[in-house]
RNA sequence: GGAUCCAUAGCUCAGCUGGAUAGAGCAACAGCCUUCUAAGCUGUAGGUCGAAGGUUCGAAUCCUUCUGGAUUCACCA
């Protein structure tokens, strides 16, 4: 924050006139006072008695003196066991809500010409089955992610790479071809994605029985998996496919644009989206050149079964395979490929991949090899980690049935949301467009906020029987605080009132209205911070603390109802960038706020 | 076995680069709607921050060891 440095040298400043001695910079510590104290800013005099030679108490009296008498802006300090409290005057406070209260979108940095280009990867789908509730925490948190670099004045690019070849898909192919009499999503009536789920499971079953049977006849579970018909059959698709062959490339297009319009369902209902999409069948070829031109340059190892590798033995780690001995490729392979494209289409000066913290080993190793292979662009990669959603039994397993499908979660959601609405006897008066609208924000509100108030970078859990709460530190807490500030706007404007953005003199302001106001300040800073350690839930917790306070301030004070005019217009003005900074705050989590509720 | 990560209230999570009495929500209990939306507000109760050492004026936060858990080390993706 630019008044907390402002304060170091301050402090600096005095300690310098007053112990003639010049302080180590990591000494001077400026944080902000616990709200359980007065005052707005505190100065730690502990690391500083060594300058002093003096009781922290009186070191702190004495540097807050000289503090108080050289800057305007504080009117007074309070000392507790050593910490220095400083108090700053109203006016600074009200000062700086006026000018938040001006700016356009306040607390965001427009993106100009010469902004930097920062690339973000989400989402990396298999096309083999549908996507889960670990999808959609990827998904959300790419996309917020985005929004947030975005609100730091970076040119943002949101792609995906799609996994639409490899063995996995061949399974689904193969079991759809044996067992799925023509079947079609149409035919069917599911969705694409989920019809080609069901043959990947289907697959699944009949090959763990092959393999129980070659187990039975004396194999070795090992032998068994490597010599079951279906996988070997698999494996022919596999090569045929890699080998151009017509009927397979057909059917694998079929079965893919099914997943394709499957999941761009799934997108929409969630709200995310991309501006480049990628596809691994498109690039695993050329990450197959870079490393055979890697190879030429002796950058990489040929072993004598005629596979490639990249020695990392020196930087700590083991070997890594990159092209197998047949010549096939690997998912390394495609990574290259797809990370080389991807420079050549945008120069970013960033790439961020939003990967589940399972291939923290694999992006560890993407960018060593990137970098051998003279790279010098891979320095800018950055895998951002991600936990895994778990369930109160554990992980999810798809074979074990106990994954959590994406559509299924989001129609659970809207269908609770229908509930508490009608319990609660809202929608009175709402046109049936409107109340479904509103459903579906509240809905997605309970479900995104859920997801993103959790640390990235932490495990979840998430518990099916308990549905997410709709009270408390959740989505529509906060969706209802806005739309209720939306409805004291209207009362406003219906009684004829004008709520300017100019400044009201003569005020007597309240202790919680400058509470909120300084919450309110807060707000750029947030921003900042959450694109530096790429975590939205950062903003989520700001949000829930803003709209808390607000909650208390609208409870405790009468607005439209204060009959002193200029005090009413305040309290309007300070209910408008409250309204403004929840909706911007929500927007970069990508959620949505409706305008009554 | 090597590597990485995690452990905070009954449950789900905050706790910024070490700082003041460890915070929320849910669940429980007790209050507040003739007043701008009660999806709200107020209060009570709930903790040896996994354990033990260490560094420091000061440790949930840093270091070591241990316990418990997760992930990874594949010619899987």
């Amino acid at each position: 924050m630019k008044y907390a440095l402002f304060l170091k040298e301050k402090a600096i400043e005095a300690i310098i006139n007053l112990y003639n001695i010049k302080p180590e910079l990591d000494k001077i510590q400026i944080q902000s006072t616990r709200k359980d104290f007065k005052g707005d800013f505190t100065l730690v005099t502990f690391p500083l008695l060594k300058y002093s030679k003096k009781s922290a108490e009186q070191t702190a009296d004495e540097i807050g003196n000289y503090l108080v008498d050289k800057i305007i802006d504080i009117q007074g300090f309070n000392v507790i066991k050593g910490f220095l409290n400083l108090e700053l005057n109203e006016t600074y406070w009200v000062n700086n809500f006026y000018e938040a209260l001006c700016e356009e979108r306040f607390g965001i940095t427009k993106v100009e010409k010469d902004s930097k280009t920062v690339l973000v990867e989400y989402s990396s789908p298999n096309t083999n089955k549908p996507l889960h509730l670990g999808h959609i925490r990827n998904n959300l948190i790419g996309f917020s992610i985005s929004r947030i670099l975005e609100a730091n004045g970076k040119k943002v690019i949101k792609t995906n790479i799609v996994n639409d070849r490899g063995i996995h898909i061949s399974k689904s192919m193969l079991a759809w071809e044996k067992w799925g009499n023509g079947q079609t999503p149409d035919l069917a009536g599911i969705k694409g994605d989920l019809l080609v789920g069901k043959y990947y499971v289907k697959f699944d079953r009949e090959y763990k029985k092959e393999i129980n049977e070659l187990i039975e006849k004396g194999q070795t579970k090992e032998e068994a998996e490597k010599n079951a018909p279906l996988i070997l059959e698999a494996r022919e698709m596999l090569r045929k496919w890699e080998a151009g062959d017509e009927k397979v490339i057909d059917l694998w297009k079929k079965m893919n644009n099914w997943v394709y319009e499957g999941f761009d369902i799934t997108y929409d209902k969630l709200g995310v989206d991309f501006d480049k999409i990628y596809y691994e069948s498109d690039t695993y070829k050329l990450g197959k050149s870079i490393i055979l031109d890697g190879l030429k340059k002796k950058k990489l190892i040929l072993k004598d079964d005629g596979s490639v590798w990249a020695n990392l033995t020196d930087k700590g780690l083991d070997e890594k395979l990159l092209l197998r001995s047949d010549g096939t490729s690997v998912y390394m392979t495609q990574d290259i490929g797809t990370a080389y494209i991807r420079y050549k289409d945008f120069k970013f000066d960033e790439h961020i991949y939003v990967v589940g913290n399972e291939q923290d080993y694999h992006f560890k190793v993407l960018k060593i090899v990137l970098l051998e292979l003279s790279y010098k662009w891979a320095h800018s990669i950055h895998h951002l980690s991600y936990g895994m959603v778990e369930l109160p039994e554990g992980k999810m397993k798809s074979r074990e049935g106990t994954v959590v499908d994406a559509d299924d979660l989001i129609d659970e959601m809207i269908d609770t949301a229908k509930t508490i609405s009608a319990e609660l006897g809202k929608f009175e008066g709402y046109s049936d467009e409107e109340i479904n609208e509103t459903i579906n924000t509240i809905a997605l509100g309970a479900l995104k906020y859920f997801l993103l108030k959790v640390d990235p970078k932490k495990n979840m859990t998430f518990n099916p029987k308990e549905s997410i709460d709709f009270n408390g530190n959740t989505g529509p807490f906060i969706q209802y605080t806005y739309a209720r500030i939306q409805s004291l706007k209207r009362k406003a404007e219906e009684n004829k009132i004008v709520i300017s953005n100019d400044k009201i003199e003569n005020l007597e302001i309240s202790e919680k209205e400058i509470q909120l106001i300084k919450t309110l300040n807060a707000f750029p800073n947030i921003v900042k911070e959450a694109a530096e350690i790429l975590n939205p839930a950062l903003v989520a917790n700001y949000i829930y603390e803003l709209v808390k306070e607000f909650n208390q301030f609208y409870h405790d004070f009468v607005i439209l109802k204060e009959e002193n005019e200029n005090l009413k217009l305040f309290r309007l003005q300070i209910s408008i960038l409250s309204g403004k900074v929840i909706k911007e705050s929500m927007y970069l989590l990508g959620i949505n706020v409706p305008e009554r509720m």
